[in-house]
DNA sequence: ATCCTTGCCGAAACCGGTTTCGGAGCCCAG
DNA sequence: CTGGGCTCCGAAACCGGTTTCGGCAAGGAT
């Protein structure tokens, strides 16, 4: 089909052949030494080493790939479609996956999917090419369809948030059900006794843990539950703006409400306005995620943040392991979000 | 160094030989089969092309690279350093390379960087190691070092931006100048006379063309221009919330503000409401990007808009054009802007 | 019938690495 | 002095493709 053959640049690569040549070695050697081989003398490791610098040499990574079976990259696929534009920290998330896997001469390939059928189809396309040995999975959901895909064709992966069948499974995750207990305690220690919640989206696994934190607190707190306390599937402004108008119309609505993400918080505080409520004095909001306009809503907002550069990191690091055959389930790892205490929560108000 | 060699999975890919075996033929006839070699009978040709389907051939991408110099993969860099965190589009951006790239079964490799000299070094790193055949250039500088380095490096590459000295460069881009003068053309039809302009950062191409486009906008109706109204440099809320309380404390206030970003005119708002002035009633702003927010801001934002998929689909394509030897000067376009009328400009007040 | 094209394909070299295999030296014990 | 083991490296096969080169067979011209 291709009718114009495209053309190679004819940049001067330095090779191994160009370094066997060099030094007077054969290529096979070479290719040892810079391994770590243990059937090569020191002094010759060295001496390769110092000149492979002198010279600039860098393996041609597709070269290695080709006996290895190893690309040296990393794969990740992002759902692009509707309803998952706003990704904040996509940037942070991409640098802490690129940094880790620079460290290791390893690159980073991305692809993007518009549904669940097309991230697996992708994901299934990158191995066939033999692009990626591995991915990092975002989003767990609590059915996923990209790890059956993945177990089936026997290729690593590491997980952003936890599974229920964690056969085969490697992951990373933070632990906000951990958070959302604490948000409790802390709007209980502030003397609030009605505290709303607002969940995101049922599909993720993070979903029912992070109620079940809210569950937790409750229960810490001395606390009862109260079912209608609890809504979820808020994962925009608009919805959280919805959720928090109906909590705040109960009979006797919440002082407090905790929000499994900060774009909820966001529709809360446009909820309250319209009611004429004072973010932090007639109603606090204590929420989850960390995202940039968090810190600059007014009043700023309290939040559980997590570090995505650092997740993006570990979870590379992760899948390096996975890679070179570590089983997975040493391979599990939570840790947890920070509070950064701002300016919407406060004292419950004085009961009328 | 690495002391536990990394295990390749035997997963049974099928090869080029599986196929010359299953048919009879020569693997080298199968390549060119496969490539459209004009010496393949046609009867062949379909033969192959039909029993590499039935079996479920994929070349491995790695073993082509070697021979054709060529590793099938668009580069991409991003700035992740401090106050490049808030990036809107990513998401739809990637997306628009990613398909485009997968339409030629191409991949699309990014890295992170925290400074431009980081920039250029992780760029000469996915070079040297063969990762990457070209290059996509976001956030166009008037002084760009990428540049400087990828031309020396005679690596092809386009622009998101245009450039001063187009020496060699591929380009796309938005005309964000058109859309300033429109956004003043706009204003001045509403009745405002006195309009105020607040840049984006000085560093990046776009600012001095938006720059002209808002005094284009001023001298095609008529109005005088007045350093007073004109300030730069903001790419945040908090910047944008700045320049626009100065603007607003002027003897004589602007009555409409012209942002060169979205981001700036969330700020503005800020500004407005700090002085008790209703958005789109007391102060109209119109602004560019199209970000999120704008949407969901009160009032919702008129903003001229890019399509920022399209802009990645774009630039894609025009990379894969200069890789494969077209002229870079046959590969530079520039596409509208689209206006999106909101909430957030009105007629102007009636003078005191 | 012979020669010359032309169409089509096989064989082999090649790309830049990795890995296997074997053998040349050296040291030391018998 | 000889034999065995160990250290270290060269040679060559190999990975999965691409590209060059040459030759066979069919067809047309002479």
């Amino acid at each position: 089909m291709p009718v114009s053959r495209p053309q190679p640049r004819p940049r001067a690569r330095v090779t191994i052949n160009d370094l066997a040549q060099e030094l007077g070695l054969a290529k096979g050697t070479i290719s040892r030494a810079l391994n770590g081989y243990p059937d090569i003398a020191e002094t010759t490791r060295t001496r390769v080493a110092r000149t492979a610098d002198r010279m600039g040499y860098r393996p041609m990574a597709q070269a290695q790939a080709i006996r290895t079976g190893l690309a040296r990259s990393l794969g990740l696929v992002l759902n692009a479609g509707p309803g998952n534009a706003h990704k904040p920290f996509l940037t942070d998330f991409l640098d802490g996956i690129s940094r880790a896997a620079s460290e290791e001469s390893w690159s980073l390939s991305v692809a993007t999917a518009f549904d669940e059928a097309d991230e697996v189809a992708t994901m299934a396309r990158l191995v066939e090419e033999h692009k990626v040995d591995g991915f990092i999975l975002p989003r767990t959901k609590i059915r996923d369809a990209r790890i059956d895909l993945l177990r089936d064709l026997n290729v690593p992966f590491v997980l952003y948030g936890r599974t229920g069948d964690p056969e085969g499974c490697a992951w990373f995750d933070i632990s906000g059900e951990d958070a959302m207990r604490d948000a409790v305690l802390r709007l209980n220690g502030l003397g609030h006794r009605r505290i709303g919640f607002i969940n995101g989206a049922g599909v993720y696994n993070y979903a029912p843990l992070r109620q079940a934190g809210y569950v937790a607190g409750l229960a810490a707190a001395g606390l009862p539950y109260d079912a209608d306390l609890v809504r979820g599937g808020a994962t925009t402004i608009a919805q959280g703006e919805k959720h928090g108008a109906d909590l705040l119309a109960l009979a006797v609505p919440p002082t407090a409400i905790v929000c499994a993400l900060d774009m909820a918080a966001l529709g809360v505080y446009r909820a309250a306005e319209a009611r004429g409520l004072r973010i932090g004095h007639d109603l606090s909001v204590v929420a989850y995620d960390g995202i940039p306009e968090a810190a600059t809503a007014l009043p700023p907002l309290t939040t559980y943040a997590v570090d995505t550069r650092a997740a993006g990191a570990r979870l590379a690091r992760l899948l390096f392991h996975r890679i070179r055959g570590t089983d997975p389930i040493h391979l599990r790892e939570t840790a947890p979000a920070h509070l950064v205490a701002r300016g919407s929560d406060g004292p419950a108000p004085a009961s009328t």
